[in-house]
DNA sequence: TAGTTCGCACCTAGGTGAAAACGT
DNA sequence: ACGTTTTCACCTAGGTGCGAACTA
C-alpha cells in the first residue's frame, strides 16, 4: 500500500475518459508536465506481437488467472531520470459487442452485444513507484500480470469477458510530490496503446494456427512442439547405429 | 530507487552504534516515537531455529549467493497500521575470531582473529515501504536474503566471512513523511535480535548432523532425503505383489 | 451445441547437498 | 591439511496446451 493508492480511482476516472487511439503515440495533446511529455515508449517483441496480430491473436483467461503471451514489454526514454513515477496497465473493450468462432470460415463473427462489462482494475507495476533513471534502464516488463474470467477475483487480476475484444494500455504516472497534487493529475501521465497488442479474450483457443504460434514461441509450451525435420532425422540415425 | 534510500547511510550508522542484545527485545530503550514504541515481533519457526541453534546452526555462503534455511519470518504487531515503514535486516559479528570444526571432537574451536570485517550492507524487505496494517496482515519473510563470501558481489546480497559467526538483525524504520525527518531517525527505527538465529557461515557443512536437519526440513533437499522405514516396507510390499 | 473447468504430462526456472576438482 | 569452487542429480514451484468432463 503505497501512498499513490491515493490515487487510484482519481486516475482510473481520468484514464476512461481517454479515446481508444491506434496509432501507439500519447493518446493526449493537452499540456502536459515536463516529467512526462518527453516520455517515449517502444514496444518490445513488436514482430512477435504483430505475427500473432496477423492472425487475430487470443488469450486464455482462467478462473485462477493466466498470464498473457506475448508478455506486455516496453522500453522507455524522456523520462526525468530523479523523478518518481508510476507504471501501470488496463484494458478497455474494443467495442460493445460479443464474438464467436466459426471453425468453418476460421474466423471470428459477432453474435450480438457485449455481455455487462467486467469490473474494470489498474494493473501497477510491481516496481512502482521509482525514478525515471530506473525505469529507463532497462525493459520493463508485466510479466506478472493476469487475465481472469472471474469477476469475483480478489487476487487482483484483471478481470475480461471471455469472447471479447481488449486493446491493452500502458499509463506513465509522474508521482509529483506537490501538496494536492491530484490538481495536477490530468497534466501528470501520459499513455499508449499498441494496436498490434489488441487480442481476443477466450477460455480455450479457437483458432488452431494461435495454438501453433503459441506453441512454438512460448519456452513453457515446449512440451508440445512436434521435433523439427532436422532433429527427427539426427535422432534417427543416432539410435540406429 | 525509492526516497527511503536516501537514509541509507545514516541509519547504517545509526544501527553500527546499537549493542548485540540477545533477548529478542527492543535494542533500545529511549525515546521512541509512537509509531515504533509499540511495535512487537515475533520469530516464525522459532522451534525449528532451536533444533538447529542446539547444534549449532551453520549457513553456506557461496559467490553466487544461498538462502538461508531456515527462513527468516517474523510476525508483526502494534504498528501504526496507516503508517508507512520500511523493513530491512543486517548482519553483525557476533565476535572477533575466526572458527575452525575439529571433527574428532564434533565442536568449533577459535581460531586466531577475524579476518578484515566483509563489507556491511542492509537487505531492504521488497514489500518496503508499505503500510503497518499490509506488514501486520500476514507473516513478513526474508526468504529472497541471499548470503555470499564474494566481497565485490554486486548484486545486493550479504557479504559474510566464511567461517565467522553472525547474529541477524531485524529493523523497523517509520517511514516519517516530515520534512528534514532524518532529525528524528534515531526516535523513528526500532530494532530485534533473536539468539537462536546466529549462525556460522560457512562454505560446506562441518557438523552432519546439522545437514541432516537441513535435509530432513527444507524442502528443497528432499532428494537427499532416505526413504523412512514405513514408506520401504510399502513399497516393498507393493512390488513383490 | 457452445463454452467452461479440471486434472494431467511436459516444460522452465531455480533451490538443494554430494562429490570431485581446485587452491593455498 | 584445510577450505573453496564447480558440476550434477534431484527436488520445489509454477507456466503450458490437451482432452475429458462438465454446464446451460
Amino acid at each position: 500500500m503505497h501512498h499513490y493508492y491515493y490515487y487510484y480511482y482519481y486516475y482510473k476516472l481520468l484514464f476512461s475518459f481517454l479515446p481508444c487511439n491506434p496509432d501507439g503515440e500519447s493518446l493526449t495533446t493537452c499540456t502536459k508536465a515536463s516529467q512526462v511529455s518527453g516520455v517515449r515508449v517502444q514496444l518490445e517483441m513488436q514482430a512477435l506481437w504483430q505475427q500473432f496480430d496477423q492472425l487475430g491473436t487470443e488469450m486464455i483467461v482462467t478462473k485462477a488467472g493466466r498470464r498473457m503471451f506475448p508478455t506486455f514489454q516496453v522500453r522507455i526514454a524522456g523520462m526525468d531520470p530523479s523523478a518518481d513515477y508510476v507504471l501501470l496497465m488496463d484494458f478497455i473493450q474494443i467495442d460493445d459487442k460479443r464474438y464467436r468462432y466459426a471453425f468453418h470460415s476460421s474466423s471470428w463473427l459477432m453474435a450480438g452485444q457485449a455481455d455487462v462489462a467486467a469490473p474494470s482494475r489498474m494493473h501497477f507495476h510491481p516496481d512502482s513507484p521509482a525514478r525515471g533513471a530506473q525505469w529507463m534502464k532497462q525493459t520493463v516488463s508485466f510479466d506478472t500480470l493476469k487475465l481472469t474470467n472471474n469477476l469475483l477475483d480478489d487476487n487482483g487480476h484483471m478481470i475480461l469477458n471471455s469472447m471479447h475484444r481488449y486493446q491493452p494500455r500502458f499509463h506513465v504516472v509522474y508521482a509529483d510530490p506537490a501538496p494536492n497534487s491530484y490538481l495536477n493529475a490530468n497534466r501528470n501521465f501520459c499513455s499508449f496503446a499498441f494496436p498490434e497488442t489488441q487480442f481476443m479474450a477466450v477460455t480455450a483457443y479457437q483458432n488452431h494456427r494461435i495454438t501453433q504460434l503459441k506453441i512454438a514461441s512460448n519456452p513453457f509450451a515446449k512440451g508440445f512442439r512436434t521435433p523439427d525435420p532436422l532433429t527427427v532425422w539426427v535422432v534417427w540415425n543416432s539410435t540406429v547405429f
